[in-house]
DNA sequence: AATAAAATATGTTTTTTAACACATTTTTGC
DNA sequence: GCAAAAATGTGTTAAAAAACATATTTTATT
């Protein structure tokens, strides 16, 4: 298959995040910045891997997850275009305390610690960035903690069903999940096993908050999905 | 009864976040931070409240937890003397996402959100102090995040047990808990309920891992229970 | 297009945890 | 120090979720 050359920008023009970097900085930037393709479900950093590099989705879509005991996986973070990933332990010069795949074919900017950090502590604005970011991804995480300890099942799957709607959007008919994920990646967002992710999804089907053809999900009732994702 | 005076010196010397401050900027810390007393079970803030105050306890223990479903709170975080809290919601000015009380009388050192935000935005290397903790603060909100969604209740509860010793240390005898939790606490730090905690905590004593007296807790056996957070 | 492999669907059983009940002990507030 | 309130201990029952089993459908590979 003939792989499609896609044309991106500089990264300071794809987030604003870079945007507070001066012309000197960008140029740096510029010299150090690499792009790298990932094929599908190609590994991108592995929990407890040195940090190596801050890494800028361009194309396609890469999940972020721990292992946890046997083998159970747990879903942390979805990406799309133009998010940050693997800042966090660059910034403290610490392993990655999670694990990024591929979960399509991928672009990537990426850059190497030593220059992020340089970055970092070279610009107080760019600092500042990178500091409000991380409080985003808190903020998300303690949430997520409480979500997932004390929603039920259901609870559970309507909401990673709401968040794929927030972070992927609909497709072009305005309803249908832009995001066609196998039930064994929705259970382990969701804090359960494979098959009471089906089950449960299968139920929702039946009572006429979606409906599912394989992979696809359509959104019927996003208002009773809040309702159920918010009384647990 | 009579209250105990304590003398406490500036900020900058209680925690080496502020150290990076000029000599201009602790002159306006000294001139904004204000000593606060609060009694045993006072709340500090309370989830979804504008963001006022970053603090720093000065002397007591506080506890960090999220209000779940049906009053079912988790504990986020314990703290003690010279750690600093409520900060990342000051960081994005948006209202705090987790509640802060008083477990015992307390001592602390608040300073207001603009004077905080004013500091972090002028100084690069206090922001850069800033960023660290949150990342330190973000890791274990993710590694926390599994443990309690996929330990079964004795792993949590040792989990739980080790990271009280880990934070507070032992009494002199070195063995007992310096730190005298409720079961329900510990049920909350745990995800479980306080029956639960209860029940396996006797458990953990007839095995002999640890000897209970009251909420005495003496750690017998650390190897044992390291195994059992560890293995789930 | 055919085949193998993987994913989905669905029913059943077992395990884990919560919920409830109640007696006993400890702590708290006057 | 005393009474009331709260916390602890223990047994029992109910609910939730995992584990297991197996058929069917979909997807991937040749």
């Amino acid at each position: 298959m003939k792989q499609r050359v896609e044309h991106f920008g500089p990264m300071w023009e794809l987030s604003h995040i870079w945007a507070t970097l001066t012309e000197e900085e960008r140029m740096l930037l510029s010299q150090q910045v690499e792009t790298v393709y990932y094929h599908k479900n190609e590994i991108i950093h592995n929990d407890g891997d040195e940090s190596q590099y801050v890494w800028m989705l361009l194309s396609g879509k890469v999940h972020i997850f721990k292992e946890g005991i046997g083998q159970r996986q747990q879903i942390i973070r979805l990406l799309k275009p133009y998010d940050i990933f693997g800042y966090r332990a660059c910034t403290v010069n610490e392993p990655y305390n999670s694990s990024a795949s591929a979960f399509e074919d991928c672009l990537v900017y990426r850059l190497n610690r030593a220059t992020f950090n340089e970055l970092i502590q070279s610009n107080g604005s760019f600092c500042y960035q990178v500091m409000l970011m991380m409080a985003k991804d808190l903020a998300f995480s303690e949430i997520q903690t409480v979500n997932l300890t004390q929603k039920h099942i259901r609870g559970r799957l309507a909401e990673s069903i709401l968040m794929l709607v927030k972070n992927y959007g609909y497709e072009e008919d305005g309803s249908t999940l832009a995001m066609l994920l196998p039930r064994e990646d929705l259970a382990n967002m969701s804090n359960m096993t494979t098959s009471n992710a089906i089950r449960t999804l299968s139920q929702f089907a039946q009572e006429g908050l979606v409906s599912i053809d394989g992979r696809r999900i359509k959104i019927l009732d996003e208002k009773s999905l809040e309702k159920i994702s918010r009384l647990g």
